[in-house]
RNA sequence: GCCCGGGUGGUGGAAUGGCAGACACGGAGGACUCAAAAUCCUUUGCCGCGAGGCGUGCGGGUUCAAGUCCCGCCCCGGGCACCA
């Protein structure tokens, strides 16, 4: 199948666009000229030419930190480990450790992943969240002298400058080790010391107590400020003061540059951390009159800042930012919080790599025409396992015992004949498929490509007479839980597609909808473990699971939370439709609610309530009113409203209204049926708009009305304009905003009529008699309101 | 902790800043029945005999008018990068 050409080959553009690397070799190989004695000059040695391509590559090796749990043998997810550095199966000692593993560069997409979402109809917050997940932000890069040369931070208030009283680096960050000096120096303060006799000791241990904790523990700002002085001051490059330069963990390795100015007086993290350690506090923003808080972070005038007093906060930024590139010590810059996407795993189910691995080690791709790289066949799937505390020990994935897969002898076509090769022994994530299954979905028996590329442009293409439109799937319906990484993974890979040419749509899914979650009782033991839900007991108000207590919670039905329920029960005793009427009218879809079933009965009702106001229970005979028979206009009136409301229900998916609907108007049918019968052309009507609801009962009860073909062919009813006009319009009378009548007046009455009406009134005629009327509103349509006083 | 969403009768929920509680479940009463189930009808936010008053998580605010907008809290759910 020709999926697209392989991972190991493309790198980004400039722009972020993807290109084959072929492209990228033939521009770096125009820097080269052939010498007359035959030789070849380069402007790049290979080497540099290739640390120029690994750069670019969107798929790459580089190590980045892991969970790694020898006992079980595997990496595991943060998930999976317990508050106290454990695995939840075994129970295993867990080690964050860096390990090679392989990422797809998904940074270089960061920019148009933002600014494409301007293109799609999706919900807001799920935007939102996507915008906040990549977190780009504008902000100043600064160069800090230091007696280990110069820290560089990432601020994204470069006009607090001046009130950055001492620095704080991550514990992991590289340039500790040169900071640390022999002993304090004399200004060192006893808190900053963390009780240890010398800056080497006090550093280690603290460094030795972060690894162990988890990012999001870290990322806990109610918990108490940690760090350590290092024992060396950086000097502040706009006023030359020497500040103390500290480790803390509330500064993480992988954002930013690891490192950053701290500035107490705006950041409230930072003030904090100034308070625990009795470090200075500089405002270098003024807040506003009578402020109480401590760390401001609002705008307002500088202040203490030499030549930015007085700005604003974007004007002391620009400001700032030009004085910091004239000076050369530093510029302008964006960062973002989007990390490179780690793709490898080591586990038996997933996508094998399609690389293989030369006697130097070289990383190559399998050529096209042995793709796809096939799983081997097996019934060996655990990974080996260690001893629990062997910290240094390296994963072997299952698939790493299977020699003679692992062995290959190949024909790469690259000119070296067969070879032995070993194949890499990684699998891909789940979201490696759940990233084009909507493409495969297309055109699922295709054998020679993913999709063929006319059905690809007739589903997923742009649609020209949208400007701006993106292409995409027309609708999307799942749960907001994909917010950020399966809709952002998703979305990446298909720019990727789009970007080679094999997709004409730059965008997978235009319209999105985040339907609610179905909640179940789930079950926690002591640990803060997941157990399995099916086998808790109560007793007496408490719950047990394996005889010991566990805590109740509502949460998202899966295998996380190991609390699903399936619907058979209900689909058994009711069927299908009143499982699709009931699941539909429990309320909006994008909410969600414990599965409860109590309410199903009513569902039920409904449905056999129609099948009664049109069939016979004793005979079974079609019982409308006879042909020739017209509805009512009361009848027409309610069926007008009726069809005209559920039309709009159904566009914006609100399934629950659009039955509640229908039920009123059944519920009025039953008394027209019980006086002689409904018309045919209500019933025609009534079953056309139950039809996408329930569909078994509508296509039923469609054959009886006498119908020799499906409903599916049917027009979905349109309501008579003419009906939807009422000829009067009761609106209510308020006297200082309390209802005390309603009047009826003739539909479009303008604001005088309508006064009059109301004053007209006699119970608003005797509220109004003793007092001064200050002001009249009239909505018409809408409601007179008598402000008295 | 950070980002996003939510909180309305006994219950699920409805309501472009304009009559809070549509529709349903549950409850109460009635009709039909020898009886029961089913069905149909009436009724049902709370307090009060009534007039009336009170009510949309809590506390403030804007407005003629707030479930809806603003500020500050509380609680619940989703996500936090190896669950997918």
């Amino acid at each position: 199948m020709d999926l697209p050409a392989d991972l190991q080959q493309l790198v980004r553009h400039r722009s972020g666009r993807a290109r084959p690397i072929a492209e990228l070799e033939a521009e770096l190989a125009a820097g080269t000229r052939a010498l007359p004695d035959g030789r070849v000059w380069s402007a790049l040695s290979r080497t540099e030419q290739l640390r120029v391509l690994d750069g670019h590559r969107l798929a790459y090796v580089a190590d980045a930190p892991v969970n790694w749990c020898p006992g079980l043998g595997t990496v595991v997810a943060n998930e999976e480990v317990t508050a106290d550095g454990r695995s939840d199966r075994g129970n295993f000692p867990v080690f964050k450790r860096n390990m090679r593993q392989w990422l797809m560069r998904i940074t270089a997409y960061a920019d148009r992943l933002i600014d494409d979402l301007d293109t799609l109809d999706w919900p807001e917050p799920i935007k939102i969240m996507q915008r906040n997940w990549i977190g780009r932000s504008h902000g100043a890069r600064v160069r800090f002298p230091t007696p280990a040369g110069d820290l560089v931070v990432f601020t994204t208030r470069p006009d607090t400058l001046f009130g950055a009283t001492f620095m704080v680096v991550a514990p992991e960050h590289p340039i500790v080790d040169a900071l640390v000096p022999e002993a304090w120096p004399d200004a060192t303060v006893a808190a900053w010391t963390g009780g240890a006799a010398t800056p080497g000791e006090a550093v280690r241990a603290y460094q030795r107590a972060a690894q162990a904790k988890s990012s999001v523990a870290r990322q806990e700002v109610n918990r108490e400020k940690s760090g350590v002085f290092t024992g060396s001051f950086a000097t502040n490059p706009v006023n030359g003061a020497q500040i103390p330069i500290f480790i803390a963990d509330y500064v993480l390795m992988d954002y930013g540059t690891g490192a950053i100015m701290a500035v107490p007086a705006q950041d409230e993290r930072d003030w904090e951390f100034a308070e625990q350690f009795e470090l200075p506090i500089v405002r270098t923003v003024r807040p506003p009159e009578g402020w109480e808080g401590k760390a401001f972070v609002g705008d307002g005038p500088a202040m203490n800042s030499a030549f930015l007093d007085g700005l604003g906060v974007d004007d002391a930024k620009a400001a700032m930012i030009a004085w910091l590139e004239e000076q050369g010590c530093g510029e302008g810059t964006i960062t973002y919080k989007l990390r490179d996407w780690l793709f490898s795993r080591q586990r038996y189910w997933g996508e094998p790599f399609p690389i293989v691995y030369g006697d130097d080690g070289v990383a190559r791709a399998v050529p096209d025409s042995m793709l796809p790289v096939e799983l081997p066949d097996t019934d060996q799937f655990s990974p080996r396992t260690f001893d629990a505390d062997d910290e240094f020990s390296n994963p072997e994935s299952p698939l790493d015992r299977l020699g003679d897969w692992v062995e290959v002898r190949l024909d790469l076509g690259d000119g070296a004949g067969p070879q032995t090769y070993r194949r890499d022994t990684n699998v891909m994530p789940q979201w490696a498929g759940s990233c084009w299954y909507e493409l495969r979905y297309l055109d699922p028996t295709n054998d020679q490509r993913f999709v063929d590329r006319e059905v690809e442009r007739y589903w997923m293409g742009p649609d020209p007479t949208r400007p701006g439109h993106p292409g995409g799937a027309d609708l999307y319906v799942g749960g907001v839980e994909h917010a950020v990484l399966h809709l952002l993974y998703a979305r990446f890979w298909h720019k990727v597609l789009f970007d080679l040419g094999h997709v004409s749509s730059s965008e997978p899914f235009y319209r999105l909808f985040n339907q609610g979650y179905i909640l179940a009782a789930a079950f926690k033991d002591e640990r803060e473990i997941y157990v399995d839900a099916t086998a808790v007991t109560e007793q007496d108000g408490a719950y047990l699971y394996e005889g010991r207590p566990v805590t109740r919670e509502f949460g998202k039905m899966g295998k996380s939370l190991k609390n699903a329920v399936t619907p058979d029960e209900m689909y058994d005793a009711y069927g299908a439709d009143t499982l699709r009427i009931y699941e539909m009218s429990m309320g909006p879809m994008d909410a969600s609610r414990p599965w409860e079933t109590r309410a199903v009965p009513g569902a039920y009702r409904l449905l056999q309530r129609v099948w009664r106001n049109l069939v016979d229970e004793d005979s079974g005979e079609l019982r409308v009113a006879p042909d020739g028979t017209t509805a009512s206009e009361e009848t027409a009136r309610v069926l007008a409203r009726t069809v005209d409301a559920v039309r709009a229900d159904l566009d914006g998916l609100r399934f629950n209204t659009a039955i509640a609907r229908i039920t009123e108007l059944n519920n009025h049918l039953t008394g027209v049926a019980a006086a002689g019968g409904i018309s045919r052309d209500v019933a025609e009507t009534l079953v056309l708009l139950l039809a996408p609801l329930a569909p078994h009962l509508a296509e039923e009860l469609w054959e009886r009305l006498g119908h020799a073909s499906s409903l599916a062919f049917e027009a979905f009813p349109v309501a008579d304009p003419a009906l939807l006009v009422a000829d009067t319009v009761e609106v209510p009378v308020q006297v200082n905003g309390k209802v005390r009548a309603r009047v009826s007046v003739p539909t479009g009455a303008d604001a005088a009529v309508l006064e009059a009406a109301a004053r007209a009134d006699a119970r608003i005629a005797e509220q109004l008699a003793a007092v001064t009327v200050r002001k009249v509103i009239t909505v018409p349509g809408k409601l007179v309101n008598f402000v008295v006083g």
